[in-house]
DNA sequence: CTGCCTGCAAATCTTTTGCACCATT
DNA sequence: AATGGTGCAAAAGATTTGCAGGCAG
């Protein structure tokens, strides 16, 4: 499988678009970043390394990466979009802990077939889709009553 | 079970707030508006019934309304929040046409057990969930590529 | 009076866009 | 020259907040 950048140069050539070196920067800065970034969090690392690049740069090129599946979007409900590396990764879902913030990655082969059995039985044909749980972690649970 | 203006006015009282005819006429509005709906959808609603009603207010008894889960939030991922009634429904989950934007309510019994199962082999005790499925609807696939 | 409510407008916050300039072909 | 790309600042869109006045107990 190709490296990312590599993916990245050749979607955005597929759309007469050019590789710069703003966008390996944020592209880079963002590979390194495991978990979920917002823009915002991503440009304050891109801007460590390199103060010239501008904040719309950031959002522009990570609505490339979205459009490219190089990112793609998580959603956690909270006003701020969030951005995790797709390209290359297993699918996963998301178990948070509504306490502590406890992000787990979680994947059930089983849960995965189901869904997709459903969506046939309604006429779709299913291209993704997200699974948020939110529940308390165990070590929330016994330091009980501490939060709330 | 109780009405949900009873439900509602019950939430207020416990909080040291009051059922106001405002309140009062946007959770009747938000209760004939089914779906799915946004703020302004919503704030437009009730000015047709009063104008003086401000949007402020609608945003303010809808926060409300969130906290008593008369209302819960769903997130389509674009840019807006968007509400729907959630006391007294049975739960269920999204199946969004990515083409056309129907938007089918689903549950599965198995899938809602093995998600409490899955949670709890890492300890969590699943308080809630969502989960969104997104793919294309049959008739948009038989007339295809008529859009995008 | 006191405390909650409300409408309005101003403020915030995130994201997008217009524009003038730059770089590469 | 032409086509994109960029930074900046302004704009936009959604939501929140400050405030002065209003109402109920």
């Amino acid at each position: 499988m190709k490296p990312p950048e590599k993916a990245f140069s050749d979607y955005l050539a597929s759309r007469n678009l050019k590789m710069t070196p703003q966008r390996r920067l944020i592209l880079e800065t963002f590979i390194k970043t495991d978990g979920h970034v917002s823009s915002e969090e991503l440009y304050n690392r891109v801007k460590a390394k390199d103060p010239s690049v501008g904040q719309a740069t950031v959002y522009r090129t990570l609505k490339l990466l979205s459009e490219s599946e190089i990112a793609e979007a998580v959603d956690f409900g909270d006003g701020v979009a969030r951005y995790e590396l797709h390209y290359g990764q297993d699918h996963h879902d998301h178990l948070i802990c509504e306490r502590c913030g406890k992000n787990i990655e979680i994947v059930d082969p089983t849960i995965e077939r189901l869904q997709e059995e459903l969506a046939e039985s309604y006429g779709f044909e299913l291209e993704r889709h997200k699974m948020y749980l939110f529940g308390i972690c165990e070590s929330c649970r016994k330091k009980k009553g501490s939060s709330e």
